[in-house]
DNA sequence: CCACGGATTGGCT
DNA sequence: GCCAATCCGTGGA
């Protein structure tokens, strides 16, 4: 049971449930990064859940490696891979230790820091109207922006540089529930998460 | 040792 | 909408 108030950062206690659970907990929280005095913070409005006894989409199905063993961490921890050559992505760990199981970060509305945001993703101080929707509205880019990368792996989201701070709840009306992105196993799993109409998800 | 392909992105058609 | 870029973890020989 989370008793967590609206403001105060997630406890263990919040992550160390199912990652479905999890995952939809996480829409309307805000996501933090600290370093020194600039603060990096947006509002989680997109997710994908990733289950490793059962989900052939994720990266622990087959058990751990080097790679992926922050992802058998008990819940409460950061897991940051690299993809595609290019990318880096972030997922909060879920459950209990060895299950493997991970939520997805894949889109922010940035709040506080856009000014750093910016300077991380596109280089420069001022953007164009389309480039601010640009900023956090993918999982690589989320990365970018927040400059998240493989020394954030195993990071705990209890201490004082990356948290995630409790915000109101999200109604189960305001959520759509659908298939995720991206992988070729275990599509028809309807394991992602997104606030409605809200202007910043990935894609519909 | 080598080949493969990925939880993506951005640029071009 | 399509596809190349880019690189390292992973798995097979």
């Amino acid at each position: 049971m989370n008793h967590t108030k609206p403001g105060q950062k997630l406890s263990k206690s919040f992550y160390q449930r199912s990652a479905l659970k999890v995952a939809a907990e996480l829409l309307g929280k805000i996501f933090v990064k600290r370093d020194g005095r600039k603060v990096l913070s947006g509002i989680i409005v997109e997710v994908e859940a990733y289950i490793g006894s059962i989900d052939q989409a994720a990266h622990s199905f087959r058990g751990k490696t080097k790679r992926n063993q922050v992802m058998f961490n008990k819940g409460g921890c950061l897991y940051v891979y690299f993809t595609y050559g290019n990318h880096f992505c972030c997922n909060v760990v879920t459950g209990k230790e060895e299950e493997g199981d991970a939520v997805l970060i894949r889109a922010i509305q940035p709040i506080d820091g856009i000014d750093r945001m910016m300077l991380n993703r596109f280089g420069k101080k001022s953007i164009s109207p389309k480039e601010k929707l640009n900023l956090t509205n993918g999982p690589g880019k989320i990365c970018s922006a927040f400059d998240i990368n493989s020394k954030h792996n195993g990071i705990d989201l209890t201490g004082n540089e990356i948290f995630i701070l409790n915000n109101k709840k999200i109604s189960e009306s305001e959520i759509v529930t659908t298939t995720r992105i991206g992988i070729k196993k275990s599509t028809e799993l309807l394991w992602r998460f997104y606030i409605k109409d809200n202007p910043f998800i990935s894609r519909k």
